[in-house]
DNA sequence: TTTTAGATTAAAATGATTCTAAACTATTGA
DNA sequence: TCAATAGTTTAGAATCATTTTAATCTAAAA
């Protein structure tokens, strides 16, 4: 399948229509080698920089949080005032790096297998996530 | 000690002056059995409430964050708009209720011992958070 | 094609948080 | 004890991220 059909196939699954502006902001997300954490921030930035035209705020907004609802970026919240997404959607868990404010991916085999002796009854387990804060020894 | 003296101690300890309005924010929040998770809006909710004079809204955001920066409180973020604070600030876990949208603490004990097989060099790890989503078996 | 349902946009609205500046108060030290 | 001062409270304004609006535009279906 070729890059350009699976965003379009993407955006169909995520509930929206395969616009040039939605197709930009997929080649921007997805066309990687590696893992990719942003801001809404810094995708802004970003399409400002590669991009001729200008994407308005609103379409990138709404077309990153349909991704995010849909399950093609995972969220990760880090305080108040620090969100990120992630196109790394399989299971895995975060180092935050507090002095460079860096997320690190850490791979699921990096991390024994989390057990929880306690349960809520009626409820199913939806996600495990792990954070670990780091910082600079000194 | 008690436990005015001990609000005392804790708003100096946070750089903040003891005054009247602090001391009753410190009652809502310490004075209390078990834990206690809530959100700012919370917080002036029941402020509101129980308290015969208004405590203005920069007072309660300064005062908090000073206590979370302290390490008086903990802070909990769910996603970028559902941030709690915690005033259980030994080390443990949460659950969080998708359907209730609640907080529910993990003893420490409750979940074995997380080891993390890589590391950042020259960083020290500064804390692990486990959260686990859970929503409604149907 | 033509129609229509959905998308894009700039600008306005919203809502949470932070700032401001004037009035107030805890603390210090004479 | 009391004045000086350094920090605090407050309402309201400012800010910032996000969402809504309504007019214009476009992908997709007929």
């Amino acid at each position: 399948m070729s890059k350009s059909t699976e965003y379009i196939e993407k955006l169909r699954n995520s509930g929206l229509r395969p616009t040039r502006q939605r197709i930009k902001i997929c080649e921007l997300l997805f066309n990687r080698e590696n893992t990719f954490h942003f801001s809404i921030s810094d995708l802004t930035k970003i399409i400002e920089h590669t991009c001729n035209e200008k994407i308005s705020l609103a379409t990138v907004y709404n077309t990153v949080h349909a991704f995010n609802k849909k399950g093609y970026l995972k969220e990760i919240t880090i305080n108040e005032n620090q969100s990120y997404f992630d196109t790394n959607i399989t299971n895995h868990h975060h180092f935050f790096d507090e002095d460079k404010k860096e997320l690190i991916d850490i791979r699921h085999d990096d991390v024994e297998q989390i057990k929880i002796k306690k349960n809520m009854p009626g409820k199913k387990i939806k996600s495990v996530e792990v954070l670990v804060r780091v910082a600079s020894d000194n």
